[in-house]
DNA sequence: CACCGGAACTGGACCGTACAGTACCCACAC
DNA sequence: GTGTGGGTACTGTACGGTCCAGTTCCGGTG
């Protein structure tokens, strides 16, 4: 027993991990299809039969890493759960947390999990659907839970606060997030990135207070 | 000379379009990668050697597809043109045009369309570009534009109308668009898309009018 | 400390298959 | 016959996945 987990711990742990990194990697970087085993097990260090040996396939793989990265996303959605509720600053707040969102969901990285996904979506649709739910929907019910709260604090007029925050997002991202879709390169300066954050801000206070 | 044409006329031109159709209903089902020559050649009910003589190659022949649906576009972009500009019924008609603007975007051609293109935009970047060009900023473009007409006539305030034109297809857009991106089915009702675009069309007429 | 046993790892050959692209032949029109 | 377009059969290659024979790691035993 203690051997077996000891054995665990050490060197089939560390490549279990350095898999994991470099399928991310790559998959990140070349898509799906455009990944080989055979480039994973060399990034990884790794021979290819010790990828079989952790992974059954290219597909288990695959889906490990995506939702291994769903994770990551806690720490944007932790953003929208912390708004300082003094009326003074309310547009300033608010025009800051749209700012971080932006950095956020801009990230090179993060945009292109979101193209990952979205490609391979027909193939993996339960992978679109967790990824959507756990992303995306729960993003979305923290962004309106925070809302409520200013909402009760009289600091906001909503009444479908869930519509509210779609409304804060879609505000916001439309833009750059689809400019980053299409477009490869990621061309969002940070004065860019502020004059959203200021504008939607301050549309979406014209709508809502 | 006259010979020549006749015959590309005649058969050769039947099978060249044959093989865009039948391109183009295969990439959309089953994207790039994920189509062979063979696929599309069967479909077209044409040989493959008839594939190659249209098209020097897979490349090719899918950029001129996806091109070839860029046009298809236009008929969306007719739609944000014309808005009636009679004050009184102002909110019933931005809601039509809204409604119809949800009604073209969430068509399930198009998503394809937009998940084919996000899906290789880093092997495709050039069409990635010319699509969010074509596509995209034009929309977004004709749509100031109107919202300029009715600025002018004093029914809307607006200082920057492409902005305005930003923050109107956000609204209405973010929440389905990127549910049907992430979601393989497109399960939106009716129903949905008039709320949609009901609530979407409030909140800008609170902010710019 | 030296050694042992077994599990995990390695490298590479290998199999089957799918697929982009090509060579060659046929059928029909002039 | 001569030329043009179309079809069949082929080539080369890349890749997912497996197999095997040898090697390294590591914990346990004397």
């Amino acid at each position: 027993m203690k051997k077996k987990v000891s054995t665990m711990d050490g060197r089939s742990a560390r490549k279990h991990t350095a898999i994991l990194e470099a399928a991310t990697s790559v998959f990140l970087d070349k898509g799906y299809s455009g990944t080989s085993m055979d480039d994973i097990a060399k990034l990884a260090a790794v021979s290819k039969q010790t990828v079989y040996k952790h992974f059954s396939d290219k597909e288990k793989l695959f889906a490990e890493i995506v939702l291994a990265t769903t994770d990551r996303l806690d720490a944007t959605i932790d953003l929208l759960a912390d708004l300082p509720t003094d009326d003074a600053g309310l547009e300033e707040n608010l025009t800051r947390l749209a700012r971080q969102l932006l950095t956020s969901l801009t990230d090179p990285q993060v945009i292109q999990l979101r193209r990952l996904i979205i490609a391979n979506a027909d193939v993996f649709p339960d992978l679109g659907n967790e990824w959507y739910e756990r992303g995306f929907e729960r993003g979305l019910a923290t962004l309106a839970a925070t809302f409520q709260r200013l909402a009760d604090q009289g600091l906001l007029r909503i009444d479908d606060t869930l519509l509210a925050a779609n409304h804060f997002s879609g505000l916001l991202l439309w833009i750059p997030v689809n400019r980053a879709m299409f477009t490869g390169s990621t061309r969002h300066t940070d004065a860019d990135l502020d004059r959203y954050a200021a504008a939607g801000t301050r549309a979406f206070l014209a709508a809502y207070r």
